[in-house]
RNA sequence: GCCCAGUUGGCGGAAUUGGUAGACGCGCUGGUCUCAAACACCAGUGAGAAAUCGUGCCGGUUCGACUCCGGCACUGGGUACCA
C-alpha cells in the first residue's frame, strides 16, 4: 500500500493533542532549551506559505533538542493588538475582538495542520486581559523608576526623592528649592523628567489618516509603515518611554550577542552613537541688547579639529534663539522661511533632500578663536531634536556645510591638507586623513591628534565638553486608537498617576464608534461616564502602541498561567532566557530594540535573571510571491468598422505572442500579429474584421490568480470561473500553441497581487512532511526566495520513497515491493553502516548550522543509497527514522510505530555517529596539472606521501599530460590531491 | 549618498579549514512498463567537434581561488541631512 499522508498526519496530530506530548515543564532533570518564533498578528488573510518557513526551523530544531535530551520550551502565541482588526472594525462596526478571536481561530487550525511541537497549554494573545494586565504593570514599574547615571541603572523614583529631599541631588529647572515645600504638582513635572515611562510635550509622527501618532520605527520613507499614509511633526503631550537613558547598553551589549552582523550593524546605526564635543559661541556685542545677560549659541560637533574653517554657525527653524537673533531687516524673510519650513511636511523633505533652503538672521557669533565675527544662518538642515539644534558649519570639510554654503555663496576655508590630490570647486573633503593648514596653534597636526588638543584647549578656557550624542529617541508610547492596551494611568488635578497593582487590569471599556471624538479626542473618550477612577478621575485615554506586548512575551510564556506576577522567579531563573530566537528581519530596530531595553529594565529591577532577551537569533529570510500576468488585448477600430457582439466581453493573448511582437526583436510585424489574433479569434471572424480595421491597440498586463496557472500555462477552464467580476468569464484567449502562456513577475507575497499560496493547499495535495521539507529544500533559511512549488514533486516522491524502504522485499508475506512492512534483525553490512554514520554526522551538523536545504538533500541521498543497497535492517532504519523526526515528524512517528514502538519517537535518543564506519582504506586522488583536475587515481589511505609522489609519477596518464617535460614541482597533501606543476 | 547581504548550469541550489566546481532536486532528452496516459523505474544532461573553457567583471596572492586581498558593476534589503 503506497503511504497515505492524510490519515496518518491526522492519526500522529491528533495523538500529539491527546496526549500533550509537547507540553514542557518548569523542572526537570534534563537541560533546558528555550526555542522562540516571533509570533504572529493574525490577519484576515491567514497564513501563507512564507510564515512557517521560520516555524518549521525553529520546529526542526525544537525536536533535535528533545532528541538530544533537552527540557524544551517552544511556545507560540498571538500579537493580537493590532490597527488592522481596528481598521476593520471602524469599516464594519464589528468588534476587533470578534474578528481577532476569528482570525486567530484560523491561524490555529493552520499551523496545526503543519504539526508543529507547540507547547499549546502556554499560548499567550497580548490582548487578553490576563496578559495585559502584567503589560499594564511594567508600565507601572517604567513609571516608578528613573535611570540612576551613576549606578547606571534604572532604580525605584522614590530614592530620586530622598536624593532631592536630603539635598544630595539638585532639583534642576531652576527650582532651587527645599523638595517638601514644592507643590504637588511641582513635584510631578520634576519628576516625570525622570521617569522611564514620562509625559512630555515632544514632536511626534502624526499620521492624520490613521487618526494616530507612530514611533520613528513605525514610519518608512514618511509614511506610515502599515498602510503608506502620510506622516507630519507635530508637538503633542505624549506618553514616552525613555529608552536613550539604555541607549549605552543596548549599544554596548551587542557585541556579547549570537545575532547576525547586519542586525546589529542596523542596531549600532540606529542609535547612532556619535562622540564630540559641544562649543560656546558668544554672540558678537554689537548685536546685544538691553537685558541679554549672558547668551551663547551652543553647538554640537564631532570635528572639533576644523574650528579655524568655520565660516557660519547655522540654527534649526525651531532653535528658542531664532527670534532673539533675527535683525528687523531680516524679519519678514526669516518669518517667511520659518513658516515654510514649519509646513513642509517630512515626505517633503525626505524627497528633496537636495533642495537647499535657508536664511540669514543679520545676527555674528564671536569666532573663540579668533575673534572674527561669523554670520548666523537658519537652515532646516539642522535638526531641532539633536544635539543641541545649532551647527558650526565647516563648508570646506563637511559637504552638507559645502552645500549650503555653495548655494548661498557663503565663503569656504581649507584647513586639512587631503594626503591626496583634491579638487575643493568640486566638492568639500570629509575624511579624517591629513595634516591641519591655516589653523593656528594646530597646523602641522594629524587630525586625530588636531581633535584631541582642541578639546583639551576648550575644556580649560571652558568653551564646551567632550559630549556623546545618540541618533536614537525615546519612544512615543501612546496612540490616539482603540485596540491596544489601556495606559493605567488616571488624572487628578492634572496630576498623572498610576492605577495600583490591585486595580489591573484596567480594561478596555466598550465604546459606541472606534472612531475619534468629535472633539478630537481618541475613541476611548467615547467610553461611558462611569469609566473613570473612583467614579471621578478620568483615565488616560491613549493605548499603548502594537509593540508593548511583544517586548516582554518571551518571560510570560515561562509562566504563562501566572495570576500572581507577570513570571516567577523560580520560573525566569529556570528558563532564563531564549536560547534561539527566529524571525524576521524586518524587526531589527523595532521590536527587537524594545524586547532588549524592557528586559534591560525587569532585570535591574531584579525582577529577572537577564539583560538580554535572547542569545541567539536567526533571522528567516521573505518568501516572495511568483506573480502571473494575463495580457489583456486594448483596440479602437478605424471609423465605420463595427464589431458586434454580447456585451463585456474580452480578450487575452498568450504572453509568448505578445513578447515576439514586443521584445524588439521584430520575429512578428503589426500585421502578422493582428492577422494571428483576427484569425484566433471566433468574434473578429464572425464579424468579418480585418488586420487593416484596426486604428490602434494595446497589450495590458494584469494580475490572475496564481493557483490558476500551472507554471506559466493558465489554466483556462479555471481562470473563467476565477471570480473576479467575472473578467474572464465571457473572453476569448488567443494562442499560437496549445498553452496559454503568462507574464511572471516575482513581487512581494500579497493579496491584491493574487500571487499568495496558502500552505493548506500543500498540505492537501502532498501533506505536511512534504511541506516541511520542500520549506527548508528551498534554500539556505536566512535567504529570500520566490515560492516556486516545481520541484515540490521531487519532495513528494522522496517520502514515498522512504515509505517503501521500510516496506520493501525480501518480504516474505506481500507479492510486490511496499506491500507490506518489513524489516530484518539481521547485523547490517558494512555499506550499510557507512550511509547511516555518514548521514548522521551531516545531519547533526546542519541542524547546529542552521543549514536544512542540505539536510534533505543528505536525506535523499541515504535513502537512494539504502534503496540501491536493498537495505531492511532494524538497526539502519530505526536510526533514520529518528533522524528524520525533526523534520517529517508524522512519517517518523508512523514508521516508529510500525518498528514496535508503544511511545512517541518525541524523545529517542538521537543516533550518535561512529567515525569507525566512515573510514575507507583507499582514497582516490584526484591528479592535477597546474591545478587543473585530469584523472583520479586511486591509493592506499596508509600510502606516504613520498609514496604516492612516485606512484603517480610512473602513470601513463600523467606521462601524457607531461608531453615529455619534467615536473617543477609535485604537491601532495595527503588522501586530499595531487598537484603536478609543469 | 551611507550601511548590510548577495551574484555559481535552463531553474532552486551544493561545495565544513584555500584542495575533484555543479551534490541533491526540478526541468529537459531517450528508454522500460502500458491499448494509451499518468505513476514508477533505468540512462543521459555546464559549454564546446575537440584542444580546452567555465562560479558577475578587472587585477593580485598561491603549486592550487566560488573560497583570501584590491578595485568595479549589478540585484535585493535597511537608512535618510544625526553635525
Amino acid at each position: 500500500m503506497e503511504y497515505n499522508f492524510r490519515e496518518v498526519e491526522k492519526k500522529w496530530q491528533a495523538y500529539w493533542a491527546k496526549n500533550k506530548t509537547f507540553q514542557t515543564e518548569n523542572n526537570s532533570s534534563k537541560p533546558k532549551y528555550y526555542v522562540l518564533d516571533m509570533f504572529p498578528y493574525p490577519s484576515g488573510a491567514g497564513l501563507h506559505v512564507g510564515h512557517p518557513l521560520g516555524y518549521i526551523a525553529s520546529d526542526i530544531f525544537a525536536r533535535y533538542k528533545r532528541l538530544k535530551g533537552f527540557n524544551v520550551l517552544h511556545p507560540m502565541g498571538y500579537d493580537s493588538f493590532g490597527l488592522p482588526a481596528e481598521q476593520y472594525a471602524i469599516q464594519t462596526g464589528q468588534h476587533p475582538r470578534i474578528t481577532t478571536e476569528n482570525n486567530i481561530a484560523r491561524y490555529r487550525e493552520q499551523l496545526d495542520k503543519i504539526g508543529f511541537s507547540f507547547d499549546w497549554d502556554r499560548e499567550v494573545r497580548t490582548s487578553d486581559p490576563h496578559y495585559y494586565k502584567w503589560t499594564q504593570w511594567i508600565f507601572i514599574q517604567l513609571f516608578n523608576s528613573w535611570y540612576n547615571p551613576e549606578t547606571n541603572k534604572a532604580e525605584p523614583i522614590t530614592a530620586l526623592i530622598n536624593k532631592f529631599r536630603s539635598g544630595s541631588l539638585t532639583i534642576e529647572g531652576g527650582w532651587g528649592e527645599v523638595w517638601d515645600t514644592l507643590s504637588e504638582k511641582q513635584q510631578s513635572d520634576i519628576l516625570l523628567n525622570y521617569r522611564l515611562a514620562f509625559l512630555s510635550d515632544t514632536m511626534v509622527n502624526w499620521c492624520p489618516q490613521l487618526g494616530t501618532v507612530l514611533a520613528n520605527e513605525e514610519v518608512k520613507e514618511g509614511v506610515s509603515e502599515r498602510g503608506g499614509y502620510p506622516v507630519e511633526r507635530k508637538l503633542m503631550k505624549q506618553w514616552s518611554l525613555r529608552i536613550t537613558a539604555y541607549a549605552d547598553r543596548l549599544l554596548a551589549d551587542l557585541d556579547a550577542l549570537d545575532w547576525t552582523e547586519s542586525i546589529k550593524e542596523a542596531q549600532r546605526n540606529w542609535i547612532g552613537k556619535s562622540e564630540g564635543t559641544s562649543l560656546k559661541f558668544n554672540i558678537a556685542p554689537s548685536q546685544i541688547g538691553e537685558g541679554w545677560g549672558d547668551v551663547f549659541i551652543e553647538v554640537f560637533t564631532t570635528r572639533p579639529d576644523t574650528i579655524f574653517g568655520v565660516s557660519f554657525v547655522t540654527l534649526a527653524p525651531e532653535h528658542e534663539l531664532v527670534e532673539k537673533l533675527t535683525i528687523p531687516a531680516q524679519k519678514k524673510a526669516v518669518d517667511e522661511y520659518i513658516a515654510f519650513a514649519k509646513n513642509r511636511s517630512e515626505r517633503e523633505r525626505m524627497a528633496d533632500v537636495k533642495k537647499i533652503t535657508g536664511v540669514f538672521t543679520g545676527s555674528y557669533v564671536i569666532h573663540p578663536f579668533t575673534g572674527k565675527q561669523v554670520p548666523i544662518w537658519i537652515g532646516d538642515y539642522v535638526l531641532a531634536g539633536y544635539g543641541t539644534g545649532a551647527v558650526m558649519a565647516v563648508p570646506g570639510h563637511d559637504s552638507r556645510d559645502y552645500a549650503f554654503a555653495s548655494h548661498f555663496g557663503i565663503e569656504k576655508h581649507i584647513i586639512i591638507q587631503p594626503p591626496v590630490e583634491w579638487d575643493f570647486a568640486e566638492k568639500s573633503y570629509d575624511e579624517k586623513e591629513g595634516k591641519l593648514i591655516n589653523s593656528d596653534f594646530l597646523n602641522g597636526l594629524e587630525v586625530k591628534a588636531a581633535i584631541k588638543k582642541i578639546i583639551s584647549v576648550i575644556e580649560a578656557k571652558e568653551l564646551g565638553k567632550g559630549k556623546t550624542n545618540f541618533r536614537l529617541r525615546d519612544a512615543v508610547f501612546g496612540r490616539q486608537r482603540y485596540w491596544g492596551e489601556p495606559i493605567p494611568v488616571y488624572y487628578e488635578n492634572g496630576i498623572p498617576k498610576v492605577l495600583n497593582e490591585n486595580e489591573l487590569p484596567l480594561l478596555l471599556p466598550e465604546v459606541d464608534k472606534y472612531l475619534p471624538t468629535e472633539t478630537g479626542e481618541p475613541p476611548l473618550a467615547r467610553a461611558s461616564s462611569t469609566w473613570k477612577k473612583d467614579g471621578k478621575f478620568e483615565y488616560e485615554y491613549s493605548t499603548m502602541p502594537g509593540w508593548a506586548g511583544s517586548s516582554w512575551y518571551f518571560l510570560r510564556y515561562m509562566d504563562a498561567h501566572n495570576d500572581k506576577e507577570f513570571v516567577s522567579k523560580e520560573a525566569a531563573s529556570y528558563w532564563q532566557n531564549v536560547d534561539l530566537y527566529i524571525g524576521g528581519a524586518e524587526h531589527a530596530t523595532g521590536h527587537l530594540l524594545y524586547i532588549r531595553f524592557w528586559t534591560k529594565f525587569l532585570n535591574d529591577l531584579g525582577l529577572i535573571p537577564v539583560a538580554e532577551p535572547a542569545k541567539k537569533l536567526i533571522n528567516q529570510g521573505m518568501i516572495q510571491g511568483d506573480s502571473r500576468f494575463v495580457y489583456k488585448f486594448y483596440f479602437v477600430l478605424i471609423e465605420g468598422v463595427t464589431c458586434f457582439m454580447k456585451e463585456p466581453y474580452r480578450w487575452y493573448v498568450s504572453s509568448d505572442i505578445v513578447n515576439k511582437y514586443q521584445k524588439g526583436n521584430s520575429s512578428m510585424t503589426r500585421e502578422q500579429l493582428l492577422n494571428l489574433i483576427v484569425n484566433k479569434s471566433e468574434v473578429f471572424q464572425k464579424n468579418k474584421i480585418k488586420d487593416r480595421d484596426f486604428q490602434e491597440f494595446k497589450f495590458q498586463p494584469i494580475h490572475v490568480d496564481v493557483n490558476c496557472v500551472d507554471g506559466i500555462n493558465l489554466n483556462i477552464e479555471k481562470i473563467k470561473t476565477w471570480n473576479l467580476n467575472n473578467e474572464f468569464a465571457n473572453s476569448e484567449f488567443i494562442m499560437e500553441t496549445g498553452n496559454f502562456t503568462c507574464e511572471s513577475e516575482v513581487e512581494k507575497m500579497s493579496k491584491s497581487k493574487w500571487n499568495v499560496v496558502s500552505p493548506d493547499d500543500i498540505v492537501e495535495q502532498h501533506g505536511a512532511d512534504c511541506l516541511r521539507l520542500y520549506e527548508m529544500f528551498l534554500g539556505p533559511l536566512e535567504q529570500s526566495k520566490p515560492w516556486n512549488t516545481s520541484g515540490i514533486s521531487g519532495v513528494s516522491n522522496f517520502i514515498r520513497k522512504l515509505w517503501r524502504l521500510y516496506h520493501q522485499s525480501p518480504s516474505p508475506i506481500g507479492e510486490g515491493r511496499g506491500e507490506v512492512f518489513y524489516v530484518s534483525n539481521e547485523s547490517p553490512t558494512k555499506p550499510e553502516l557507512k550511509t547511516l554514520h555518514k548521514t548522521i554526522k551531516k545531519i547533526a551538523q546542519d541542524i547546529e548550522n542552521f543549514s536544512f536545504n542540505t539536510s534533505v538533500s543528505s536525506f535523499m541521498i541515504c535513502v537512494n543509497e539504502l534503496t540501491e543497497l536493498k537495505c531492511s535492517k532494524r538497526e539502519i532504519l530505526e536510526s533514520l527514522a529518528i533522524l528524520m523526526a525533526p523534520y517529517a515528524p508524522h512519517i517518523a512517528e508512523e514508521l516508529w510505530n510500525k518498528l514496535g514502538h508503544e511511545e512517541t519517537i518525541t524523545f529517542a535518543a538521537f543516533p550518535i555517529c561512529y567515525e569507525e564506519f566512515l573510514i575507507e582504506s583507499s582514497f582516490n586522488y584526484p591528479i592535477s596539472f597546474n591545478g587543473k583536475t585530469r584523472f583520479f587515481q586511486e591509493y592506499d589511505r596508509a600510502l606516504s606521501k613520498e609514496e604516492v609522489e612516485k606512484e603517480v609519477l610512473t602513470l601513463e596518464q600523467t606521462q601524457k599530460y607531461l608531453e615529455g617535460k619534467t615536473p617543477k614541482k609535485v604537491i601532495v597533501v595527503h588522501n586530499k590531491i595531487v598537484n603536478i606543476v609543469i
